[in-house]
DNA sequence: CATGCCGGGGA
DNA sequence: TCCCCGGCATG
């Protein structure tokens, strides 16, 4: 049989099955030329065909080196990497392949997480911006969309990295738009979003086990509890650094000026966020400097070995970067997708637009 | 909801 | 090895 016609019609909506009609090949005559759809015997597989026409759709890569920006009057530009280097603690060998080494799910299907309903981050908004907090979301830890994670009892929460700002919201959207009120005094009606928020938040990680286990104290089962319920704090800052950040003396609010709040660390952490590639969008303000809250080494005395280190697992440390440009299926379309890559036929990564 | 792709499955 | 899809993550 015809190997074109397994396929059958239905697909449309979300995913057309498949479909391997030809649009563009007329019925194929006897034999078609070479680049027809899977020979057997490999040739130059080359695409060379009329697909480069489309893929001229790259993009602008290259330079962005807001750098030189020129706000900032004094040299600042040093400790770059280094709070990189501290935030990515890892290490090489940190295979978190073990992941689930340790407790939890033995066997058991346990239930969704649930229960617990201990959930609260200690933020204190105090300190600096009194003027006014547009209130706006707050603190709603649990209204989280995420019915499973990939393990079980994570969740994903992003952390306001201001320099006396802990707010912890359960969502981007949430984070940026307090950002963008509260500290870079914005208008909230526009939520016209530029990449600057992101570089003032990060995501962590709340491993609820380990939180319920370390201090289950939110529960009054065990009455010993003296402890100190302290709230797991990736916050490594220091007021070390404030000192040299102080060019603007305080931060936030400047309703007026632009963020002119923003402080001056001449590098860019990637927390996660890689904006890279085309970036279409003049940025108005030269991003890169910014960023004032520095992360130190963690001097935090972690006994246990349930180290909250933000990087590896799931979703919240190494984050899919999810590359731009894109990719064979948006740019063909589901009705020419002879005209893929093999990758992205295969669902795979794709090959031929790799970013 | 659409896109991109990993991991796994069938021939 | 080729081919494909479930399902999930992400924006
Ligand atoms: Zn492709």
């Amino acid at each position: 049989m015809t190997p074109e016609f397994k396929n059958s019609t239905a697909l449309s909506q979300a995913d057309e099955k498949k479909q391997s009609e030809r649009e563009t090949l007329p019925v194929l005559p006897g034999d078609q030329e070479d680049l027809g759809t899977g020979k057997p015997s490999g040739h130059a597989d080359k695409e060379v065909m009329a697909a480069t026409v489309l893929t001229s759709l790259s993009t602008s890569p290259l330079v962005l080196y807001p750098s030189s920006a020129s706000t900032v009057p004094e040299p600042f530009s040093k400790t770059c990497k280094e709070v990189l280097s501290a935030s990515y603690s890892s290490s090489t060998s940190g295979n978190w392949s073990w992941d689930a080494s340790d407790q939890s799910v033995p066997s058991t299907p346990s239930p969704p997480l649930s229960n617990d309903a201990n959930k609260n981050f200690p933020l204190s908004s105090q300190g600096d911006d009194v003027s006014e907090d547009v209130t706006e979301t707050t603190h709603f830890m649990f209204e989280d969309p995420i019915p499973r994670k990939r393990k079980n009892s994570m969740k994903v929460m992003f952390k306001c990295l201001w320099k006396n700002c802990e707010k912890v919201l359960s969502t981007s959207s949430g984070i940026q738009r307090h950002i963008r009120t509260v500290h870079l005094g914005r208008n909230s009606d526009s939520d016209y979003s530029d990449g600057e928020e992101d570089f003032y938040y990060s995501e962590i990680e709340v491993n609820m086990d380990s939180l319920s286990e370390g201090l289950s104290n939110l529960t009054p089962t065990s009455p010993t509890t003296s402890g100190p319920p302290p709230v797991f704090p990736p916050t490594l800052n220091d007021a070390l650094h404030s000192e040299h950040i102080s060019v603007n003396g305080q931060q936030n609010q400047g309703p007026s000026l632009l963020s002119q709040s923003a402080p001056s660390t001449l590098c860019h952490i990637r927390t996660d966020h890689a904006y890279q590639g085309p970036v279409s969008h003049v940025r108005t303000v030269s991003i890169g400097e910014k960023r004032q809250p520095a992360a130190s080494t963690h001097t935090t005395v972690n006994k246990n070995h349930t180290l909250i280190t933000p990087a590896p697992k799931s979703t919240p440390g190494s984050r899919k970067p999810r590359g731009e440009a894109k990719k064979c299926r948006k740019v063909y379309g589901m009705e020419k997708r002879d005209m893929w890559c093999t990758a992205c036929r295969w669902k795979k990564a794709c090959q031929r637009f790799t970013d």
